[in-house]
DNA sequence: GAGTGGCTGGGCATTGTGCGCAGTTTAGGC
DNA sequence: GCCTAAACTGCGCACAATGCCCAGCCACTC
């Protein structure tokens, strides 16, 4: 779908203000609350807005470290297969299909350094993972950042 | 911050129904509406619920390749120089700094795999990258899955 | 020239919110 | 076992926002 420039300044707005009623945005963006709540319901249903939903931050809760994986995974093992098994450890937040040596590469998050191996040892419990190297993230400078991208194909 | 069932059944009441209301929560999680407001307050002002905004899907809006990339830096730039510089591009998504062999890791999204060159090329660009070598997500099987952490935590 | 789709500005009933309150339950320390 | 503080409850009220209408206006296309 194309997006125009009101619809990256509605998402901005909603992003920057979790408090913005559609009401609000209208006012402040000089458009008509039609506008504003049309907009959204084409993002919404077109997918453009995959969610809007409150994000749990791991490490506000207790599980401050966070490691990328890359899983190589036994041959008679689909990758759907895999990935179903890793869904079912909590820890592991993330799980793509990638190019390059590795087959899977995943993103998980632990308690510490000390428990990133019980969580390492888990995923490699998994019957299919044959081997896996990770690298800890020790400072994530951004992340999640969609908005830029979204204005830039908005043509701002 | 430590959380327990109802912040968590909280949550994916939220996650699950975007246009759920505290008054509706509250109706169907059998507490007091204010216990379910004091609840959200609580998650949103410690911050495990970190944001809770529209999240765009660069795939819906033309978007759909998404790499990650491992820099090399040169060593006379700070990780904080190069991470800015980096940010200046709208299709960097996230970036990292990392143990391991590389530096920085960073997620970028394209238009297409010739158009993530243009990007990868645009990252080299920073002065401060020597090397980078990237992977391509050839399948997304689930990202951004907070939720069953949360709910472990919350030792459910 | 007619049709289409988006935007406007308005109205209206319903619902949800923010806020305050007093009374009750729960959890933890002593 | 008791006490205190914190959390939860159930309630009411004024206000704001929503969902859903509508007729009218534009710009664009066929």
């Amino acid at each position: 779908m194309k997006v125009d420039r009101l619809d990256a300044r509605i998402v901005r707005l909603f992003t920057e203000e979790q408090r913005m009623s559609v009401l609000e945005a209208s006012r402040l963006l000089k458009v008509a609350r039609a506008t504003v709540q049309a907009r959204l319901d084409r993002m919404l249903s077109s997918g453009v807005i995959g969610r809007w939903a409150p994000q749990p931050e791991p490490r506000a809760f207790g599980f401050p470290v966070v490691a990328y994986c890359s899983l190589t995974i036994h041959q008679d093992f689909g990758h759907d297969v895999v990935a179903e098994a890793l869904a079912r450890i909590p820890e592991v937040l993330e799980v793509h299909t990638v190019s390059g040596d590795s087959d899977l590469m995943a993103r998980v998050a632990a308690r510490s350094n000390a428990d990133l191996q019980r969580v390492l040892d888990a995923v490699t419990a998994t019957k299919a993972v044959v081997r896996s190297s990770s690298v800890i993230v020790l400072n994530t400078h951004f992340e999640g950042r969609t908005l830029p991208l979204l204005e830039a194909a908005a043509g701002d």
